[in-house]
Formats: structure tokens, C-alpha cells, sequence
DNA sequence: CGTCCAGGTCTAC
DNA sequence: GGTAGACCTGGACGC
């Protein structure tokens, strides 16, 4: 069960609009029913059908390829520095792309301190702002294929293999691996391999399907769910 | 102090 | 289509 709380008593309108950013954000919509299915009998990953693999978004499409293209080439350090810089523009909340478009490239060079992703981000949030970009269209429920949906995301400046794939676990499109520094070495420990090719990763997952990069997002972090 | 590299991507061959 | 080199930043490391 999801509880929200609130200080107040909602309009009908702020209700609904809760309800949409609660379903986006623990992606409610996913059917993964079909996914524990397939891990019924499976030793590595049957203990996730008791209800893992939603993995937490932003509210918006637009705050998740903005945070993702923080995560890249940089130390985990970088990106929460980098995000809290952006959050702080948003006066507690999230940077709207409007508010980004119209932020000057100082801020993002000697405030966020972005580096070169300054001038991306500053792009897609502009490109969204004059109607050329729609991120928002690319959630499942608009109907786009897979495909299509992670060519659009690797034409946005500073998306490459890793970020796509990354954001589409997010939007709830889990056939793409998620792989980089982190979890590179992580399924080499985990599965006691010496050394793995991508093409050697992919290849162990590909009996998952359409769910492949969930099934590997789910063995990696298997110590996580342990915890709670 | 210089070099390397971290939850990669872009450009130019 | 595949692969070097460059790229902001800052923390870790060797000298």
C-alpha cells in the first residue's frame, strides 16, 4: 500500500495531479507480472517477484534525463553536487525547463560547476521550452516502441549507451543493460567471472527478454533489497 | 605538483 | 560501423 500524506486538504485538481506524480514516480503503471513469471524457477532472481523492480523516477521525464546526464564521467560526488546546485535554482524543488532555458551559462559554469554538460542541459531544457522537444511523450502509456523511444533519447545531447538506457529502465522500458564503471565490476564479483565483454553480459541476460536490463539491474542490486 | 579516472559522450577519422 | 582523443570537474594517488 502507498500512502501520501499531505498538510492540507487537495483540490480535486491538485489530487489528480499527486496521483499522476505518485503513479510516474513508482512507476505503478508496469505490468511486471510477465517478468515474475519468467523468474518463477529462477535461483539468482525468483526473490524479486515479491515486488522489486520499480525503480524510483522524477515526476517528470525532463528531471530524469537531467539527472541522468549528471551521473555520466564523473564521480557519484559530482552528480549529487551538481544536483543539489539545480535544486537550489528551483527554490527547493526541481528546475522546471523554462527556468533552465532562461538560466544564464555562468550559473551552470561557476555555481553548479557542470563542466561541459552545462550547454546540454541548458539545449534540451530550451528545445523543450520552444516545443521542438517532448520528453513527456516518450512514457509507455504514449505508445511509442522501444526502439524509437531510445533513438530520441540518444539524439539529446550528452545521452549515449548508458544514459539511454539508463532513463528508459526509468520510464519502464526494460530491454537495455545499464552498463558502466559501477556495474561493470559489480556483475564480475557477483558472478565470479575474471573478465566479461558487453557482448559476454548481454549474451547471460538475453534469455530475460524484453526484461533483460531489469533482470540485470535486479542481480546487481540483490544486497540492497537484503538490507531492507 | 602531475596523472589518473569516476555510474560516458562527442567528434573526427 | 568501429575506434582514438578530447572533454569539465575534483578527489585519489604517486612522486
Amino acid at each position: 500500500m502507498l500512502q501520501i500524506a499531505a498538510d492540507r486538504r487537495l483540490r480535486a485538481r491538485d489530487e489528480r495531479d499527486v496521483r499522476a506524480i505518485a503513479t510516474r514516480m513508482f512507476r505503478l503503471g508496469d505490468n511486471l507480472a510477465p517478468f515474475y513469471t519468467m523468474i518463477e524457477n529462477d535461483p539468482d532472481l525468483q526473490w524479486a517477484r515479491a515486488g522489486a523492480g520499480r525503480m524510483l523516477a522524477s515526476p517528470t521525464v525532463f528531471e530524469d534525463v537531467i539527472r541522468t546526464i549528471c551521473t555520466t564521467n564523473c564521480a557519484w560526488s559530482a552528480t549529487t553536487r551538481m544536483i543539489t546546485a539545480l535544486v537550489q535554482l528551483g527554490g527547493g524543488a526541481f528546475p522546471n525547463p523554462s527556468l533552465l532555458a532562461r538560466t544564464k551559462d555562468a550559473w551552470f559554469a561557476d555555481v553548479a560547476r557542470m563542466g561541459y554538460r552545462g550547454p546540454y542541459v541548458r539545449a534540451i531544457a530550451a528545445d523543450v521550452v520552444n516545443g521542438k522537444l517532448d520528453l513527456e511523450a516518450l512514457l509507455p502509456e504514449h505508445g511509442l516502441g522501444e526502439d524509437e523511444v531510445e533513438e530520441r533519447l540518444l539524439a539529446l545531447p550528452g545521452v549515449g549507451p548508458y544514459a539511454a538506457a539508463h532513463i528508459m529502465q526509468l520510464l519502464g522500458f526494460h530491454h537495455r543493460l545499464i552498463l558502466d564503471s559501477w556495474t561493470r565490476p559489480t556483475f564480475l564479483k557477483l558472478s565470479k567471472m575474471k573478465r566479461a565483454s558487453d557482448t559476454t553480459i548481454r549474451r547471460r541476460f538475453a534469455r530475460y527478454g524484453r526484461f533483460a536490463g531489469l533482470a540485470f539491474w535486479l542481480y546487481l542490486t540483490r544486497r540492497w533489497h537484503e538490507e531492507a
